[in-house]
RNA sequence: GGAGCGGUGGCCGAGUUCGGUCGAAGGCGCUCCCCUGCUAAGGGAGUAGGGCCCUAAAAAGGUCCUCGUGGGUUCAAAUCCCACCCGCUCCGCCA
């Protein structure tokens, strides 16, 4: 969330840059409103407060020294504290709308961030290894298609077993999507802490990394034990320093995890859906860094280079998007998006998107750090990407790789995460 | 799921019997200083986080909050009561 002290100090600039993503930036004096009448009654109510410790503190003389009768005081006292109660249960309840205006507002875009108001806004950075001629006509098959035909992708079974936008994967397919965690994980080894985090979390894990409570709909829930399903690794790893102080020498700290990934993707039935656009449930892997404010740049483009190049040497036809205000992520102050060509569907899919938070998270996760040599802390800067989001690079791999004869022949980066032989012909 | 015990600062840990002088002994760690040929050892000082006020801003200062979380009792709560969360031990169940 954002600083509420910033929010005081340049409420026209907060304003502005929330006009940026086409927010209604009247909120603002709103909150201001209720945060001026929150802050002049809780000064009343920390003067009662002042007064009643006084006195109590008087009692406790008199009690003990017996010098006096304290009644007269302790009478005082009581009426004082009615009086608090009153103003305390007030206090909070301005508090409580203040932080629920705050967890519902977006994050500022960047000022490096593009101006526009929709995806069309997006700049394309780079395009890569991509030659709209370049296709011969065996590639420009849909994947579902290929994948009925070979025996690896089964969008029906899914259906049945869970409902549409479920598939599962099967012989090679199946091995696929495992040899391409395996690679994603691998590459980033050397660098990346490896965590395998829990699923199902606790909604304050959710609101952490801004999910909750305005994406409420994109999200399952398990009412039973009041639990949620995340929607990427990014919920787990941002909650994992939560609460906790960091020392400046753990920073940066890079995690990552591979883990399913649950999206209900309300409002989107029979739009883009068909075979492994859009799924419920599918596999990433998430890379993620926790960084001081200095540190944060150099970690997004890290980020953004190691997703890039996993795409690269997997030899995708993929482009570099630098997402406009108007279209970024709710938390994000910064992204870049990368987008693989998949021939055969004859479409751009973002497999991936690099993030830089700012404190937004780490102001909702509470997770700071201590700068060295400096008395207090400060909040840390989150950044993440997807490192390998595995349906749709499965989708664009078969599409890209299929031969003429129908088979598919994936690149040979991939042959030691699959027995040897990434060929794939049908049964 | 049942029974018992526990949750205190960056970490460990006393305090809870019998409410007040406790935001908190002691230790570890860390920072600075002294001593020291170097190292080790030693001596001294400091060291929780956050809100608000003050300030151009900061420092300093003032004040409030925080001893797992929320509520209650009381003039006064780390300490008493209730609910919940988490951990450990035992039992039950189970991949």
């Amino acid at each position: 969330m954002l600083d509420l002290r910033r929010i005081r100090a340049e409420p026209d600039i907060v304003k502005a840059a929330l006009e940026r993503r086409g927010h209604d930036a009247g909120v603002i004096d709103h909150v201001l409103d209720l945060d001026r009448h929150h802050r002049a009654v809780g000064e009343e109510r920390d003067q009662l407060r002042r007064e009643i410790s006084v006195l109590s503190k008087e009692v406790g003389q008199l009690r003990r020294t017996g010098a006096a009768d304290a009644d007269e005081l302790t009478a005082r006292s009581r009426v004082l504290g009615q009086a608090e109660s009153t103003l305390a249960a007030r206090a909070d309840e301005l508090a409580g709308a203040v932080r629920e205006h705050l967890l519902r507002m977006a994050n500022l875009p960047a000022l490096a961030c593009p101006d526009g108001m929709d995806e069309h806004a997006n700049v394309v950075l780079r395009v890569e290894n991509f030659d709209p001629q370049g296709y011969a006509a065996h590639q420009r098959v849909p994947h579902w298609e290929i994948g009925a035909a070979l025996g690896i992708l089964d969008v029906e079974r899914g259906a049945k077993m869970s409902g549409s936008m479920f598939v599962l994967y099967r012989r090679k397919g199946a091995a696929l999507v495992r040899a391409l965690v395996q690679l994603a994980l691998d590459r980033n080894a050397d660098a990346y802490e490896e965590i395998r985090p829990p699923t199902l979390v606790r909604t304050d894990t959710m609101i952490s990394t801004g999910h909750l409570p305005k994406f409420i709909d994109d999200a399952y829930h398990l009412e039973r034990d009041d639990l949620w399903a995340i929607p990427t690794a990014e919920v787990p790893l941002t909650s994992l320093a939560r609460d906790e102080i960091l020392d400046e020498s753990e920073l940066p700290m890079r995690l990552m995890a591979h883990t399913s990934c649950f999206r209900r993707e309300a409002g989107s039935a029979g739009r883009d859906t068909r075979g492994l656009l859009r799924v419920h449930e599918f596999d990433k892997v998430e890379i993620l860094a926790y960084t001081t404010p200095a540190q944060a740049t150099a970690a997004h483009d890290d980020i953004l280079g190691r997703s890039e190049a996993l795409i690269r040497d997997l030899g995708l036809a993929y482009r570099i998007v630098d997402i406009c205000a108007g279209d970024l992520g709710s938390s994000s102050a910064r992204t870049w998006d990368i987008e693989v060509f998949a021939p055969g569907v004859d479409r751009w899919l973002e497999v991936s998107s690099c993030s830089w938070f700012g404190d937004y998270q780490a102001r909702r996760a509470n997770v700071r750090y201590r700068p060295s040599g400096q008395k207090g802390t400060q909040f840390v800067h989150t950044l993440n990407g997807s490192a390998l989001a595995v349906p749709r690079v499965w989708a664009a791999l078969v599409e890209t790789y299929r031969q003429s004869d129908g088979s598919v022949a994936l690149p040979a980066i991939l042959a030691p995460y699959m027995r040897g032989d990434p060929v794939i012909t049908a049964r």
